[in-house]
DNA sequence: GAAAATAGAGCGAGCGCTCGAATTATTTTA
DNA sequence: TAAAATAATTCGAGCGCTCGCTCTATTTTC
């Protein structure tokens, strides 16, 4: 599986995710025309994780953000009731494309060490595809209100499910020789995590996304095939 | 090595590096009294790092600081200038304290396993020891001015270069057979930074400073061992 | 020309920071 | 040793400013 491939299916681009969210009606949108408000929503969704990620969100003031979007006070208050809805709808339009992604790239009929190379290069290209967003979620986190934080702690545990289950799945195949299954998956998930946390670091010393998959996987591969 | 023992060794108490900095004429100390000061001080460092790993340095007003030291707005600015001192403090005790733990635990007459091994405990067991001020360094850096954020590069990269430095001299040695060290440093670390960043999860699985230690050397040691 | 969208001045609250008054501790004087 | 004088420390109301947010006048759209 190559990252050219993986961009190419995947295809839900944040717009239908826009497009959704103004169709909802639990949230506080004013604005009636669907073109413009798309549009518009997509714009202050992806200035506001650009800024935050320079500054924090809460050190962004709405009327930087207002006029790196082009639009004044009154504008923004017709998509958002509250700053902190604005980071509700943040996380709630990451969230929704995340999960479709996960959903999509299960395959119960692979073999463990399949399962789990599949798992790890899926993590990967996805946070390549949407850094920005992995990036804010995990640094925002901790100011989150409680219901926010609940949900991200609950993504969190969720994706490192995934690695526990396909290891203890190949354990008991008798495929894996390996410890514990869940401080396994949980050392796998920290260097899935510093792909989009050290962006810096990476680029500086140009090593690509391939780079970095192919070497976490032979990281984790000589982990579960040997025996601990 | 147990944790226990190098709690011992660790004799280099915050106290100490306090009275340093109450000395150090480069800061706007106008407390006179070092008694008073020191102990002063070290309250103020110590509730500032609490109160912003939980709420974010920027969004801790000092009138809260100062309250919950017991102090009042004037006598917190006998110690600092202002509140990008505070960070500047903060950071430099830290940075005092780590380096003099990593300048006493190089040790190289060591075969390159052991070498790796006491590495890794080494950082685990600071790590633990001062988990609330790694935390803070990690989550605010990139809130800090350049030169601020410049030190903590320096830092986080010194740190990764003690790794790939053993791991490199352990492939020329013949006892590694690993690919690239400096990928497979930064892969160490990612694991080491969990411990600190992820506290939540951990305690939440009664997992143990020495079990995670412990699980982290199989793993590193499972990939430097075998052939990739 | 009605409805929708936008603009941006204005509001109260809270921020970092200051500074003179009040309080306490120390020294000097008789 | 008690009283007076001086120094050191603490205090918190107040300053200028920016924040999130509101609201009405204006412009744009169809």
């Amino acid at each position: 599986m190559k990252f050219s491939d993986f961009k190419k299916e995947f295809k839900m681009s944040m717009e239908d995710i826009c497009y959704e969210i103004i169709q909802d009606d639990n949230n506080s949108i004013k604005v009636k025309n669907e073109r413009v408000g798309v549009k518009k929503l997509k714009t202050i969704i992806e200035t506001a994780i650009t800024i935050s990620n320079r500054k924090g969100f809460h050190a962004m003031s709405l009327r930087e953000l207002c006029s790196e979007c082009g639009l004044s006070m009154g504008g923004l208050y017709g998509y958002i009731s509250s700053k902190d809805e604005l980071l509700e709808v943040i996380q709630d339009q990451g969230r929704r494309l995340l999960l479709k992604v996960m959903d999509t790239y299960g395959n119960e009929k692979e073999s463990s060490i399949d399962q789990l190379t599949r798992a790890i290069y899926t993590h990967i290209y996805l946070s390549e595809l949407m850094q920005p967003w992995f990036f804010f979620s995990y640094m925002e986190a901790r100011f989150f209100i409680r219901e926010e934080q609940e949900k991200s702690i609950e993504t969190e545990l969720l994706t490192e499910q995934i690695f526990s289950e396909i290891l203890e799945m190949g354990r008991l195949k008798g495929d894996f020789k390996l410890g514990d299954p869940v401080l396994t998956a949980s050392a796998i998930k920290s260097m899935l995590q510093d792909w989009y946390l050290k962006r810096w670091k990476y680029n500086r010393r140009n090593i690509s996304v391939d780079d970095y998959a192919k070497h976490v996987i032979s990281f984790v591969m000589a982990f579960v095939k040997g025996d601990c």
